[in-house]
DNA sequence: AAATCATACAACCGCGTCAAA
DNA sequence: GTTTGACGCGGTTGTATGATT
């Protein structure tokens, strides 16, 4: 399949966004909806492409999104949909309203699975001074003090978000499920935390947490109408791999 | 006060998927 | 059945801001 340009890159505006350009957008969405996305910029007088309008009004301009706080309630959430869809942001998007995959993935990225890995550590002590080479330990122990970190941003034409992180949650992102997408985010996962912060060295890593008794899948598969799908999937890969078709992948 | 570093968020990029031609 | 075009998604990068030295 061929794939076409995203847009023909001539003449066209990147990085951020003005205020009128917003208003632009917001403007012309309003009255017009955004029925095709590749043209809207040039009938809404917009030096953008498509693909960033798309991006600029899911993200931001939306009127139905929820911005700043990210509530205990919400972060708990995120991190149980992670578990169970792995990093498939937009699903887990679509059981927070409000929220945008963008915005859950770079809270995951930024706070959650800090978070988590801290906790990890705290469960699992022993190797805790070869990690932190870090310099500024004094600072960071301050902002992630293990019982609750604040955390404020404010950024221009934004409303501040501050949020108080309650470090009760302690998980790993132990792959859970067999469908192809979750699976390889979930070694996507492991393989980028392994590297990065050093902590995750051997497979003890994974039999010293109590997965299950952190997160109560069975409720959430209740919850999510894609369950279903799921146990589909893991049985489709459960027998592909069961029948030896996968075995030679996943040895190499 | 200036320089440096870390963090958080917005935006971009590339790919996969799907529908229409 | 194939090609094309558009959309949506996830990963990655750029940058503003705040904290620290």
């Amino acid at each position: 399949m061929g794939r076409a340009p995203c847009c023909d890159k001539e003449g066209l505006r990147r990085g951020a966004w003005s205020p009128d350009e917003d208003q632009l957008l917001a403007d012309y969405i309003a009255q017009h909806g955004h029925p095709n996305w590749r043209a809207l910029p040039k009938h809404a007088g917009l030096l953008r492409c498509g693909k960033s309008c798309r991006l600029r009004w899911i993200n931001y301009l939306r009127p139905d999104i929820k911005r700043g706080n990210f509530t205990a309630d919400e972060e708990d959430q995120i991190i149980r949909l992670h578990h169970s869809l792995g990093n498939r942001w937009s699903a887990i998007a679509a059981q927070l309203p409000g929220r945008t995959d963008n915005e859950i993935k770079n809270v995951w990225h930024t706070h959650l699975k800090k978070r988590l890995l801290e906790d990890n550590q705290k469960t699992t002590p022993g190797d805790g001074g070869r990690r932190q080479k870090k310099r500024k330990q004094k600072a960071k122990a301050t902002k992630s003090a293990p019982v609750s970190v604040k955390h404020e941003q404010l950024s221009p034409g934004r409303s501040s978000s501050s949020v108080t992180y309650n470090s009760t949650v302690t998980e790993t992102a132990a792959p859970v499920s067999s469908s192809p997408a979750i699976t390889s985010a979930s070694h996507q996962l492991v393989k980028e935390e392994s590297f990065s912060s050093a902590v995750v060295t051997d497979d003890s890593f994974w039999f010293s947490t109590d997965v299950t008794g952190m997160m109560n899948l069975g409720s959430m598969e209740e919850e999510l109408s894609l369950a279903p799908t799921r146990n589909e999937d893991m049985d489709f890969w459960l027998k592909m791999f069961e029948s030896g078709d996968m075995r030679d992948l996943a040895v190499s």
